[in-house]
DNA sequence: CGATGGATTGAGGTAGGTCAAATGGCGTGG
DNA sequence: CCACGCCATTTGACCTACCTCAATCCATCG
């Protein structure tokens, strides 16, 4: 997502569990350990706004959790787009309720743990019933209040809000 | 588990979208948010250590995701056995291959999310398999290597070796 | 000894998977 | 401007892991 900060992780532990990996080519920054380190040596407020970036990073896994293990696949992909709507809303990159969604079915299969032909007869659904529109890369959010309902999308876990300092 | 730090998040976040509750009867203590803003204003590098509870916190997450999204229900139960041997014999909770869990199966069900009826057939496919015992509390993994390979477990995801400060 | 709660078993149902083929849009070379 | 090839999307047929419902079994305990 574009502004976030990723993989704080490797700050905190060394040997990794995972890789991390762009889906669209990107512009990255990178920031040395020694920085961070300095930052939590110096800076207490700002460590803590770090800590809540892994927070929140953790509150997306356990949505992800509920939908994998509970949500039906069309609520999984339903949650999934709400997810991406309110997070791209965040740093600009929506156009009312429409954003770029620049992935191919089996890759957004990749990520829901759906088979491809299996995501597709999703999307279909989710055309049908009115509840989103997506052509090449554009995805609209036609029925918002609906495609919420289905995915029973909180979006709390988010914490979009500022946090009071 | 037992001398696990519960719930760091809501220090950091005020508005929980979640709950913690504890399977069995447990003493808690509880740390004051003024204490640990005093910990995050005057100690670096325990600080540093909270975040990495969260990070660990968050690669288990992760290792559910795949467990839930890509394992069948055997691999899943089998993962979950690894882990809980590993985090137990790491608090001194284990003796040998076997520790106690105090689940019905159809707690455990609820934690893996699939039914009852088929986590009693799991369970009775790791016994004919000779992988695990398990009557009243008390489970034993009978053969480690081959429930690890079962489960694809890998324990570095746990970090349960000291970091290096 | 009956009641209670957990474990087990059986039968039938369903969401989503796999395999395989068809369709369609689009960029490239001729 | 057309034909071709490459992908992504779509469709159909069949399969399977896991679910639900409903008994039944079994141990424990008052």
């Amino acid at each position: 997502m574009p502004g976030d900060f990723v993989d704080l992780h490797s700050f905190l532990v060394k040997v990794m569990d995972h890789a991390v990996m762009a889906v669209t080519p990107c512009t990255i920054g990178m920031v040395p350990h020694e920085a961070l380190r300095e930052i939590t040596e110096t800076h207490p407020h700002l460590t803590r706004l770090l800590a809540v970036n892994i927070v929140v990073d953790a509150a997306i896994h356990r949505q992800w959790l509920v939908s994998m293990g509970r949500r039906s696949a069309l609520e999984h992909t339903a949650h999934l787009l709400c997810e991406l709507l309110l997070r791209l809303r965040a740093v600009g990159l929506t156009t009312d309720d429409s954003f770029q969604l620049p992935l191919t079915q089996a890759e957004l299969g990749d990520t829901l743990g759906l088979s491809t032909v299996h995501v597709n007869r999703v999307i279909q659904e989710l055309r049908k019933e009115e509840l989103i529109t997506w052509h090449g890369d554009t995805v609209v959010i036609k029925d918002w209040p609906r495609l919420q309902g289905i995915a029973e999308f909180d979006p709390t876990f988010l914490s979009l809000k500022a946090e009071p300092r």
